[in-house]
Formats: structure tokens, sequence, C-alpha cells
DNA sequence: GCAATTACGTAGCACTTGCTACAAAAAAAG
DNA sequence: CTTTTTTTGTAGCAAGTGCTACGTAATTGC
């Protein structure tokens, strides 16, 4: 019964959705097998080490990011940066893609403290959303840099419940 | 032997330089009291429980790194924005403010996972940074907010090693 | 100086952590 | 069918977690 390649992805599907609800650091193995519907002992069979499994989840949540966040806001350039702004915060703040921002919090705080595996994973997602942000941006590539360090900015602000600072400064961005 | 109220202050000093140097999130009670020259029967005894204590500990951090903000760059109305934030981004980067940065990140990613400690400490935080920027920054209170946004986002670029995605947005702010 | 309170050390409990030894199924290879 | 290899369950280990029971020393109030 290989369960091998398809059933691995599922595998990373399930420990995925467990992460989203639960949080990245703080996952330890029981509950994440349980919630793939295996045991500890099979993950370390699989990922080798527990590095090894938040490793390889943490390059599936990037992917799955990635295709949301395209189909969640398909190409297409917009005429002004606040509109694109006002966008992008409604999705982030929207339940589905919450669980992700939560994720992504997690990520920095690990990579902040020297974990190279996190800073790694989180250096190739601000590389996707640089390209993603630069086919959308009024100004392109140019632009991409500035919107994305203000939205990332917005994430703090509103994780702290201050979507006033938020939205005080994507109006004024506005002027 | 009542270690009352200063002593107390100096432990919150220990325990506080023990979290800046190792991790706010991965701190237990055992490293923390050996680090204060206590132990984790006596931490418990003075706050009670661990949340108790953290909830203490957060309430110190704020109010030192206050201080130290206000020391580092003192109260004196920029000319230009632009060199407002780059001598804040310099601070930020500075070997003895970094510490503060990661602890930030910290209480960040418990905040966004429902923690209501870290989200109130958080909000403090917030609060006293746009006080302190609207002091410096050239439009005083009105431009604190997108400041401070912007701020926020460095840190989270500089985390993961992406300088020069911060570096692009502040001379885009040039601009 | 005596009683009551406060401060602290020692030991441990119940539980979770990542991971492993061992063996039994199950599948593949021949 | 038999042998080898792959997959999986059961049990457990050593370390670490927050916290507590219990006793003793020190300090205070009178």
């Amino acid at each position: 019964m290989p369960r091998s390649k398809r059933d691995k992805t599922t595998l990373l599907s399930d420990l995925a959705d467990h992460v989203l609800a639960h949080g990245l650091n703080t996952a330890s193995l029981r509950p994440m097998a349980a919630a793939a519907g295996t045991s500890d002992r099979m993950l370390i069979y699989y990922f080798e080490t527990k590095d090894g499994l938040i490793s390889e989840l943490l390059d599936h949540l990037a992917a799955q990011m990635a295709h949301r966040l395209d189909h969640a806001i398909p190409p297409r350039r917009y005429a002004s940066e606040a509109q694109l702004l006002t966008d992008i915060v409604a999705l982030m703040r929207s339940d589905s893609f919450a669980p992700y921002t939560r994720v992504w919090l997690d990520i920095i705080s690990s990579a902040a403290q020297g974990s190279e595996a996190h800073r790694a994973a989180g250096h190739g997602i601000i590389n996707l959303y640089l390209e993603w942000l630069a086919k959308r941006h009024p100004k392109g590539a140019e632009g991409a840099a500035l919107a994305l360090t203000v939205i990332e900015g917005t994430l703090i602000m509103d994780a702290l419940g201050q979507r006033d600072v938020t939205d005080a400064a994507c109006s004024d961005i506005r002027a």
C-alpha cells in the first residue's frame, strides 16, 4: 500500500488545513497526525524529522496561497494604487484568507528568531508576492516594493485590532 | 525577606533580558528562572501563573522599549519624512534594538493567534509609537499612521532578509 | 520572645514533546 | 509460493512543560 506521491500531497493538504486552523508555531506531531488521520509515527516515517515536515509544509502552503491569491484577484492592471490596496486589504481581512495571514505572521516570527527554513520560505513568498503585485500595480514592478511594504504593515495593524490605523494610512495614500 | 516592589522590577528586567535574547514565544519557566537567578517555583509564587508573568513582562518590555526609543531619537521635528524613516530603519537594524523587533514580531504572531494579552500589549505599543512619531514627523499626527505602517512593513522585510525591498520602498518615498 | 505571616527549597505529578525499538502485517519481486 | 522489501501499529523513552504539596527558614507584628 505505497501511499506515495499522490497521497503525500493530500497528506500535506490535511496538515496545511490543521496548521491554518490552529497555528504553525504551536503545531506538534500528534495533533497534526490526528488531523491527517494517521499517527506521529507515520509522519516521522514520511518526513524523517519534524523540521523536514515543516519545510515541505511551508512549500505547500506557499504554493497554495499563491494559487488562491491569483484566483481571488485575477491579473489585470489597476488604474489607481489606492483601489488596488483597498481590494487587497479587503481580501486579507476576509475569513477565507485570514488564516494564511496568521501562518504568515508565524513564519515571520520564526524567521526573525533565526530559523533558516522559515526565512527561506518567507523569502520565496515575498518574491511571489512582488511578481503578483507587479502585474497589477499601475506602476508595475517599480511600485510593487513600496506597495508590498505598506500591505505588510497593514497586516500587523490588523492583527493587533488596529484597523483604524490601517484605514488612516490607506486613505493617506489616496491623497 | 520581602523581595517586594523594587526587586520585582529588577526581576522583570532579568526576565526581559532573557526574552530579548532567546525569544518570547518559546520562553519557558525554568530557563527564565535560571536567567533571573531563581526557580520556576518562585516565578509562579510571584506571578501566580505563567500568563500573569507574560502579561507583566509585556508591560515591562513596552515601557523599556518606549524609553529606549525616546533616548535613541530625541524628540525634534524632522523637515523630511524620508530622513525620519531612514533614521528609524537604521535604529531598528542596530544590534541594540534588533532584539526588541524580534519580541515585537513574537507579540504580533501570538496576538494574531488570539491571545488577548498580546493583542492588548501590542495595541498599547502601537499607540505609544504613534505618539512618538507624531512629535517627529513633519506632518505630525496626521502623517504618523502611514509612516508607522511603512515602518512595520519594513520590519517584516528585514526579518526575512529582504533589505533590498525595504530600501527600494524607502527610496520610493523620497520620490 | 512568641505567634503568625511571608518567603523559599525539594520533590514530584500529570502531561506533552520529538523520536525510536520491535515486531507484525502487507505488498512487491523472484 | 517464497523471500525480500515496504508500510504500519504498539509501546515506550528521555526530556521538557506548567504547576503543586509539603516542609522549613526567615521575617514581621505584638
